[in-house]
DNA sequence: AGCACGCCGACT
DNA sequence: GTCGGCGTGCTC
């Protein structure tokens, strides 16, 4: 019986739920293709770049109809088995197109079918006989030579082109004679961040630094989840740290993930002191080719240490050893568009498969991970004091009732906060509300500045004589009367940073004030500036946003206010209050040190609900566990779980439309063990123009959930309004909106 | 998603 | 008479 022309299962990035099957390229022997490699394909009327999943006798599709692919890209797998796995079941589980989620898992230019291999770059460094060469005789007749041997034999790993650059342009000529004499030898390593530790043991462990080290070296054999729950300056990155010095040390790889907003020069210049090791720094400002060879590098095993954001989670690895997911109650770890992945679930899922240890740090952590610690899933690793044995901050409720007000200063909190200023110290103030004013208010007619493409107001920014909406990020110049009435007397309504900004100084006319936001940061630079200049004490009294919460640490500062501590208590989502309690705790976390304690006062016009209450006098555990009852009572997440799906188009008749088909499709499926609520309109209807609508599935087993979606999710493009819209399923959502 | 086909409105 | 609007259909 003769063999039949294998034909190859591919993934093709577009939206369809289902893989694509090809004849192997004209003349390529089968040998060569292996899954996880790249192929160019034709589709459709076009070309594109598809990944192979594998390779069977048999296909669905009539023979006559299957095209040959044009061209094998990568001779070896450009995925590892194990993450052509992973993907597999990412596709699986947020109910995602096999293709699409590949693509999002590729570098830009991998998606786009560029070459698979990695730069590197040239490396000297001196020879035994280059030591023993006599630079003073050499220097005599070949001053070029021996000043660079010196240099060479200086340094600890040798030197590439870059830590040459300040030499005149011909330093080339001279180590030519040097490579040439056998005195420096050349090689080639991984275009690379490298660390430059000169054997810095870092500081010593405290007693549960030391211990939690210990538990983590344990098990670095096998899968073992940690949650290493750490107040704020009690040294997680320290655990960390050692962590990966012993998978190092073991020859293995150690992949970080940070939000955006943690991965700062700073955070890899500490891994730089501590490892001699080359690093891939994964960041938003990274080019595609530079993306593309950090992913590169990690996958050959060249790069020792990835550090990275969310997407980092995909980074292929030659040999992991550990995976780390630092401040892991963060949303940001939730991608919010396309594949909705959690990077903070799939590094734990990944970890498990690989079976290797997985670290999951957080002063706050989710109530997602505090079960799982419960129900025994994680270990859970605590570090209860601060380093340096700097006194945690007391947290106060300050009752804003009846008191006077300027903008958003209670009178008894300008008072505390001139007794701090007073004693030399520094105060910060937290108001998670950018620009002047939340809206422009008409005084003789009552009109406010909407936004014509969405839902809400739109937010003045008097400094730049504009009024902008948040959501769509559309804006227009401030209006000199009322488009209404005529009335000249519009006033800004309620208070954002900036009009804080202007009120702190004018009451406190002799101390600098610096304003943190997204506005005040914006250009290259800024931040660290603005950072600089408060950690000199040039400004005295800060006030910003949530960017003020996470890494950077102020320790003059003495006094902690938080404006608006009754945000959290009217939220739409079911997390508000969560989310809430972290964002203080953190922006607790940034004041005092030892021989200066902090205090935090959060304004508010409910001094009485228990939820805060709890927060500020126990703490977040306290707090945490409180949430979690009521999240149990109300069946909740942690305690059920969720899936939204969404859709969106220019009418909301559609939207709402599709959404009603799809509830009775879910019915017709039968969907037991799912409660289904709506469609209904999202919190805001209108966005950028789109109206917008949600229906929200919840189980209390994930089976019985993800039972429903399977069949649910590749029928609903069938649906006869889902040409009108935009849809997409969220599963475990992060926010409801 | 792309990309083409196809069938009706205002323009060189 | 054509350019182009977006509805519909298809991708191995």
């Amino acid at each position: 019986m003769p063999t039949s022309t294998p034909v190859l299962r591919l993934a093709v990035p577009s939206p369809l739920y289902r893989s694509f099957d090809y004849l192997p390229p004209v003349g390529c022997n089968v040998e060569n293709l292996k899954p996880g490699a790249r192929l160019r394909l034709p589709f459709g009327r076009r070309q594109t770049v598809g990944v192979l999943l594998d390779i069977s006798d048999t296909t669905q599709i009539q023979r006559h109809k299957l095209k040959a692919a044009l061209e094998l890209l990568d001779d070896e797998p450009l995925l590892p088995t194990e993450l052509m796995a992973l993907l597999r079941w990412v596709a699986d589980y947020y109910h995602h197109p096999i293709g699409e989620t590949l693509a999002t898992a590729l570098p830009v230019a991998l998606r786009q079918g560029e070459t698979a291999t990695a730069k590197y770059r040239a490396r000297w460094r001196i020879t035994a006989a280059g030591q023993a060469v006599n630079t003073a005789t050499l220097g005599r007749r070949a001053k070029r030579q021996a000043d660079l041997l010196q240099r060479l034999a200086a340094s600890r790993n040798g030197l590439t082109a870059d830590q040459l650059s300040e030499l005149p342009r011909n330093w080339t000529d001279a180590m030519a004679a040097l490579v040439k004499k056998g005195w420096a030898a050349v090689e080639q390593i991984a275009a690379l961040e490298c660390g430059h530790a000169e054997s810095d043991p870092g500081p010593a462990l405290n007693p549960a630094q030391a211990q939690a080290v210990e538990a983590i070296e344990r098990c670095l054999n096998r899968f073992s989840p940690v949650l290493l729950d750490g107040v704020t300056g009690s040294g997680k990155t320290e655990v960390y740290l050692h962590a990966i010095a012993a998978v190092l040390l073991a020859g293995r790889q150690a992949l970080v993930l940070v939000p955006e907003i943690t991965l700062t020069p700073q955070l890899v210049e500490r891994f730089k002191r501590r490892f001699n090791v080359p690093m891939a720094v994964l960041h938003s400002g990274l080019g595609d080719r530079e993306r593309l060879n950090a992913w590169l590098l990690a996958r050959g095993g060249e790069a020792a240490i990835i550090i990275g954001t969310r997407s980092a989670v995909f980074t292929p690895l030659l040999n992991p050893g550990i995976i780390i997911v630092d401040e892991e109650h963060d949303s940001a770890f939730k991608q919010q568009s396309g594949l909705r992945y959690s990077a903070r679930d799939l590094a734990i899922v990944r970890a498990q498969r690989l079976d290797i240890p997985v670290i999951l740090g957080s002063a706050t952590p989710s109530l997602e991970s505090l079960l799982n610690v419960a129900q025994g899933r994680y270990r859970h690793l605590t570090l209860p004091q601060r380093a340096g044995s700097a006194q945690p901050p007391t947290i106060q409720l300050m009752d804003v009732r009846h008191q006077p007000m300027e903008d958003q200063l209670s009178a008894p909190l300008l008072r505390l906060m001139q007794q701090h200023l007073d004693r030399d110290n520094q105060v910060l103030l937290f108001l998670n509300r950018r620009g002047f004013s939340p809206t422009l208010i008409c005084h003789e007619c009552g009109w406010v500045a909407h936004c014509r493409r969405c839902d809400t107001h739109m937010t003045l920014h008097l400094n730049k004589r504009q009024l902008r909406c948040h959501h769509c990020g559309s804006q227009r110049p401030v209006v000199a009367q009322c488009p209404d009435c005529g009335s000249p007397d519009l006033r800004p309504l309620g208070s954002g940073t900036e009009r804080i900004e202007t009120a702190l100084t004018r009451h406190f006319p002799d101390i600098g004030v610096s304003r943190i936001d997204r506005d005040s940061t914006q250009r290259k630079g800024s931040l660290e500036a603005l950072l600089d200049e408060i950690n000199r004490g040039g400004q005295r009294i800060l006030i910003g946003t949530q960017m003020l919460a996470k890494g950077h640490h102020f320790p003059d500062v003495t006094l902690v206010g938080v404006l608006d501590g009754d945000q959290g208590l009217f939220g739409v989502d079911f997390r508000a209050g969560e989310r809430m309690a972290q964002l203080i705790i953190q922006v607790a976390g940034r004041a005092g040190r030892a021989e200066k304690p902090g205090q935090v006062v959060i304004q508010t016009h409910h001094p009485d609900n228990p939820m805060l209450q709890l927060l500020c006098r126990e703490g977040y555990h306290a707090y945490a566990e409180a949430a979690m009852d009521e999240r149990r009572l109300t069946a909740l997440p942690p305690y059920s779980h969720l899936a939204l799906l969404r859709a969106e188009a220019s009418h909301s008749l559609p939207p709402e439309n599709f959404l009603q088909q799809a509830e009775q499709l879910a019915q017709q499926l039968g969907s037991t063990g799912v409660e289904r609520y709506g469609p209904m309109p999202a919190v805001m209807e209108r966005r950028a123009g789109k109206y917008r609508f949600q229906l929200l599935l919840q189980a209390e087993r994930r089976a019985d959930l993800h039972r429903l979606l399977t069949p649910w999710t590749a029928q609903l493009n069938a649906l006869p309004e889902a040409r009108k819209v935009r849809w997409s399923l969220d599963v475990d959502p992060v926010d409801l909106i």
